[in-house]
RNA sequence: AGGGGAGUCGCCAAGCUGGUUAAGGCACAGGGUUUUGAUCCCUGCAUGCGAAGGUUCGAAUCCUUCCUCCCCUGCCA
């Protein structure tokens, strides 16, 4: 088990790195225990991280299940090759970005249980922290003639960038003197022009076939308060130029992101082989390599779509149960791990792909079999009296924790004359192959003694009530004479006297359909069922759990205790339920 | 239509500098163990690698043509 979570499996990435790290790529790369341009490092020891990777989220949303995809890949990596992973905010965009939510992304990423701080180096970083890197990184460029301020108005610039089929045209200002752009980019900075008045521009190809490489807008004015710089300034880099300096300057050797960024990798060569050209940025240069995001059925992973979810309030917030964000899962009861060895199943590649959302519950399954211990819960009760029972006697059984790992110890409950059973373990007229309580057969009450249905009440209108049965005296769990009846029904059970009411929330999907974003409008294939409450009944035991404990209730699912909970009501989240195979 | 990617079993995914019978996981089917119809353990599961041609003693791997899907025309990331 173990082992399914930490080996990876090989994917394209990890052959790239290991061909580089054999090629003896990074056997001189310096590094100066923090960020900076090329002066900075050249004086520098040796890296001793093998490889630099890095989890660059934007703070303007929660993580969810795709970022999850990239934390583990990019931690796994350097902690696989002897490197280190950063944790670094690309907080470019003022306009966009928080404080509430760099916290949560920290959190998160914690939760899934990856370190960028520790006594060697502190590898929390923000973009924002290197705008004046950046800024001089613009003006190597506009010296070098290689940009440009473009004081064309935005839809100007839009049609002169051509179309698929046609090349741009240059604009009226991109052979203006150097001095002229380090002027007006200087006043720029200085706040002397309103937003969208001008922009800084990289000056490559206006005929590119590659859209990206036809003057890309680098620098952009904003009015704006940042909310680590404040008001310091009134410029920001656009992601496709800071990207690759902030890169630079954290000496990462692997950027990895996702497909969409395919066609901006000219791009980010090109402004590192210039600055670097330009003695600003120091070898050896970063390198961008692309992998497929996820994608799952049933649920919807696009930021734009989550947010829409909270707003209008089909959730109840970003860490609802039902949503596919890390502090969702969180309370959802879908652990760390559970997470590492669904991507280890499901790899890294280059293919688009769209994975069933049961074989991320197969891999919660599969981890939470070995981390939660068991309990007793019954579900849909109807009571069950042991009519030879002695009035008043309890009988205290031995229940272990977990089957398979004895030394997690055992707990008693008590077995009285009035039970719980689950509604479900009674037929009055058995179904074909059903195995457990009806008329005149025999099951084990698990952990207790074997019994035999003598007989039922109903209702008015013909509900079950009551189910009667005698308990055979020699056949307790643990003794000698338990063997000498062979049962194939085992069921669980409550005493009515020594049990607990609890409530229970049952999650199921989100959407209706396996890819909501083939609607129109991807709410209406909302599932108005996605959650249920009710009140069950629980083993006394229970009471002591606080949010976060996490158990399988025997026979049905995983349940964690929510963080809602109170001391006189313990409220669990449905996790998932067992495989069951009976139905099939 | 220009550019960039991808197509290997129901879902993922190795392999792809050509050379044993095309890894592995999940799912599924059958069997065994089991005081959870759970877990666990066995067994089975692509003469086939998007299609068609070609090169070769030999091709998923090389060449040609074709088909399908995804991404790109923000002063978002």
């Amino acid at each position: 088990m173990n082992n399914k979570i930490i080996d990876t499996p090989t994917n394209f990435i990890r052959n790239i790195i290991e061909k580089n790290i054999e090629a003896k790529l990074y056997e001189n790369k310096k590094w100066a225990g923090t960020p900076g341009p090329k002066k900075n490092h050249t004086n520098a020891n040796e890296d001793f991280a093998k490889i630099r990777t890095r989890f660059p989220p934007e703070p303007n949303g929660y993580l969810h299940f795709g970022h999850a995809k990239s934390i583990i890949l990019n931690f796994g990596l350097a902690n696989d090759y002897e490197g280190r992973c950063h944790l670094r905010f690309d907080d470019t965009n003022p306009e966009k970005e928080n404080e509430e939510y760099a916290k949560s992304i920290i959190e998160s990423v914690l939760w899934l249980g990856y370190k960028f701080q520790d006594e060697v180096e502190d590898n929390l970083y923000y973009a924002s922290d290197y705008f004046d890197y950046m800024y001089q990184a613009a003006l190597v460029l506009i010296q070098a003639d290689l940009a440009y301020v473009d004081k064309q108005t935005p839809e100007e610039i839009r049609i002169n960038r051509g179309t698929l089929t046609e090349p741009g045209k240059d604009s009226p200002y991109r052979n203006q003197s150097v001095d002229e752009n380090l002027t007006l980019f200087s006043a720029m900075k200085d706040g002397k022009f309103k937003d969208g008045d001008m922009v800084l521009r990289a000056k490559i190809n206006m005929a590119s076939p590659n859209i990206n490489l036809r003057d890309p807008a680098i620098y952009r004015i904003r009015h704006a308060e940042h909310h680590k710089t404040g008001k310091q300034w009134c410029i920001y880099p656009m992601y496709t130029f800071a990207h690759p300096i902030e890169d630079a300057l954290e000496k990462i050797t692997h950027s990895i992101c996702t497909l969409e960024f395919e066609d901006q990798r000219p791009f980010y060569e090109w402004v590192l082989k210039k600055l670097a050209e330009n003695d600003f940025l120091d070898k050896p240069l970063p390198k961008q390599h692309e992998f497929s995001r996820l994608n799952l059925t049933n649920i919807v992973l696009s930021k734009r779509k989550l947010i829409q979810l909270v707003e209008e309030n089909h959730v109840d917030g970003w860490d609802d149960p039902r949503m596919p964000t890390l502090v969702g899962a969180k309370r959802r009861g879908y652990s760390p791990n559970s997470f590492k060895l669904f991507m280890n199943r499901i790899g890294v590649s280059k293919t688009d792909s769209l994975i069933d959302y049961g074989t991320f519950e197969d891999s919660v399954r599969e981890v939470l079999n070995d981390e939660c211990d068991r309990r007793i819960a019954v579900l849909n009760p109807v009571k069950l009296l042991i009519e030879n029972f002695p009035d008043d006697h309890i009988e205290l059984c031995e229940v272990p924790n977990h089957p398979q790992y004895p030394e997690r110890g055992k707990r008693i409950v008590n077995l009285t004359k009035e039970l719980w059973i689950e509604n479900e373990d009674f037929q009055i007229n058995p179904e074909p192959k059903f195995f457990r309580l009806f008329p005149g057969n025999t099951v084990r009450l698990r952990y207790g003694f074997a019994i035999e249905c003598t007989g039922y009440e109903t209702d008015d209108s013909g509900n079950v009530v009551l189910v009667k049965c005698n308990y055979l005296p020699d056949t307790k769990s643990g003794t000698p004479g338990s063997d000498a009846i062979k049962v194939k029904g085992n069921i669980h059970w409550l005493s009515t006297k020594h049990s607990i009411n609890v409530e229970v929330r049952n999650y199921d999907r989100l959407f209706n359909s396996e890819n909501p974003n083939l609607f129109d409008n991807f709410l209406d294939d909302i599932n108005v069922n996605s959650v249920s409450k009710s009140d069950v009944i629980c083993e006394e035991s229970i009471k002591n759990s606080s949010p976060g404990h996490q158990f399988q209730f025997e026979r049905h699912g995983y349940y964690i205790v929510d963080p809602i909970s109170k001391a006189n009501k313990i409220v669990f989240n449905r996790t998932v339920t067992l495989r069951d195979t009976w139905n099939k």
